[in-house]
DNA sequence: TTAACGATTCGCT
DNA sequence: GCGAATCGTTAAA
């Protein structure tokens, strides 16, 4: 996993999501290159974690949170967005980290081509989705390594890290136990926090 | 085969 | 701040 290999092999992805704030993750196409600087993060468990893909099990889609760590995981979201993770924990165990928001450090002319009605450089990968698109992610990205097109830098572990519920996850407890949102301080790149997702009344 | 649901975003008020 | 859009994935029939 690039440099990151020694200091995030063989953690779960709880205890990596705060050591990749502040990491840049670069990914290269024909387009050219974008990197970001990664300012909000989330983590997602398996079995245990209700919130994640992989709760049910294995499915084609999930299959690589399944796979070793430092692959990719990419999925649609609402048909339309495509998010993002970085898998870890050892291969069999789902854990991966979903990425949230950064800032654009490289290929910010390329970003703002992919998002042209953003107007504030900031706000570019301002959300999961959003982030998605100037990276130019795509579903044959998912159950790829990292190394390749795709490479992640860490940076020093970050002096200030804070936490909360996870962004759209709704819980029972309303997700208070399980604050496995982590971001940045004073970052404009940090999407709003929202409780839980929109939860229509029928139940499964 | 069919129906329901989102790890969201954007535009309008 | 609120609500609709949108379509692949999943689970159920």
């Amino acid at each position: 996993m690039d440099s990151a290999a020694g200091l995030l092999d063989g953690r779960d992805a709880l205890s990596a999501a705060p050591l990749l704030l502040g990491a840049v993750i670069r990914r290269t196409d024909a387009e050219g290159s974008v990197a970001v600087r990664l300012t909000e993060v989330e983590a997602y468990l398996g079995a245990d974690d209700p919130g994640s893909h992989a709760f049910r099990g294995r499915t084609a889609r999930n299959a690589p949170m399944f796979g070793p760590p430092g692959g990719l995981y990419v999925y649609l979201s609402y048909g339309i967005h495509r998010c993002a993770n970085i898998v870890f924990g050892p291969e069999g165990e789902p854990s991966a980290v979903l990425l949230r928001a950064g800032e654009v450090v490289e290929g910010v002319e390329l970003a703002r081509r992919r998002r042209p009605a953003v107007r504030a450089d900031a706000h570019l990968a301002r959300g999961p989705g959003n982030l998605g698109t100037v990276m130019g992610w795509s579903l044959a990205d998912s159950g790829t390594l990292l190394g390749g097109d795709v490479e992640l830098r860490l940076a020093a572990p970050a002096p200030t890290v804070l936490r909360s519920p996870r962004t759209g996850v709704a819980l029972p407890g309303g997700g208070a136990e399980h604050p496995w949102r982590f971001h940045l301080p004073g970052e404009p790149s940090v999407s709003p926090y929202r409780a839980s997702a929109p939860r229509r009344a029928s139940a499964r």
